[in-house]
RNA sequence: AAAGCUAGCUGGACAGUCGCUGCCUAACUUGUUGGGGAGAGGAAAGUCCGGGCUGCAUAGAGUAGGAUGACGGCUAACAGCCGUACGCCGUGAGGCGAGGAAUAGGGCCACAGAGACGAGUAAACCGAAAGGUGGACGUGAAACGCGGUAACCUCCAUCUGCAGCAAGACCAAAUAGGCCAGUAAGCUAUGAAAGUAGCAAGGCGUGGCUCGCGUCACUGGCGGGUAGGUUGCUUGAGCGCAUAAGUAAUUGUGCGCCUAGAUGAAUGACUGUUACGUGUAGUAGUGCACGACAGAACCCGGCUUAUCGGCUAGCUUUUUAU
């Protein structure tokens, strides 16, 4: 199993950002670019708007990166940054996962789309 | 038994699957794998006080500014804690209290009252009048009196440099820039080669030309320093037990223990069994939900705020029984 690579960099984020293409749902929006590396590159960002504890935030972010060691195949070469829109709490896990399995579809259903053509 | 008061403890348990971050250890492909072991709190929070630590500043003294304020003690220190006294609240166990000086000085004193910190109303008296003397009754907490207020300034006593781990120390790529030194190549002779000798000495500008100067290029070196990395970084005013001194806070002595160290930030997610509590359905067995406040960021001592409950000890009041 490889280990996840986390977006660390201002100057990464935001270039994922001015790339401007996002898939979003209830709870996230979920900006994307294709990358140059052989792996997926993940970021998160979880503002203090959304949730006012360091308690719910951490679980939030610990949640996410469970998602994305289980459940993002290493063949992806995409940069991600997941941003969390509305809190979610331990009740919600199963939905939360839902719309993330979703969305990842549709990126992957999007990138192999593109590289066809 | 009920209702309370104070102090302390606790913050469900066990197992499985998939993971994360240090540490120890073994192997080799030197960053991977195997094994072992560790990994949030009583408030980690607010950042309100006090220290340690680090850098800068600093002869000494004073002033300004800031803090504290019964008395005595504890402490590294404190606005903390302990004891005593005083005031208020409570039947009581107990709880609360920024509490020195008003004859150093300034300011302020609602409503009522003529007048509130300096003034003057009525009667009466003086006077031609203007006005003056006079100070009752009443109001009020207080009416010239050693009045109140210092939680208004102030005075007195004591303390007080400034900044903070993003402190500070070390290593240091690339790019740009700084300083210093230098000019490659080539040709000829000799020699087996190494080498030696001679010629020649980068481009552009200045100039008739040479030297020189400037600039560019290249080579080498030096220093600052960014990204990044290492350190600071967890063994400490440490914790537990026993014992001695002390009313106590606390301190001494002996023995034992090692208990997170992340850095775009690990300590997680899911599942099962089970304990406790609450709610709900039911006659019941039982079923179904829900589980307080909240997440380390250099480290300690306090304070304040948030908090579902449970347990232990001491004490108080009421009722009952003996």
């Amino acid at each position: 199993m490889q280990k996840l690579i986390m977006l660390k960099k201002t100057d990464e984020f935001s270039s994922v950002f001015s790339f401007k293409k996002r898939f979003s749902s209830p709870f996230f929006v979920v900006h994307y670019k294709p990358n140059q590396a052989q792996h997926v590159q993940v970021g998160f960002v979880v503002a203090k708007k959304v949730a006012k504890l360091a308690v719910d935030r951490n679980y939030m972010r610990r949640v996410l990166r469970e998602f994305c060691r289980h459940e993002l195949s290493a063949t992806l070469c995409v940069d991600v940054i997941i941003q969390v829109q509305k809190k979610f709490e331990n009740k919600d896990y199963s939905l939360v996962n839902q719309e993330l399995v979703t969305i990842f579809n549709k990126i992957q259903n999007k990138l192999s789309a593109s590289s066809g053509q």
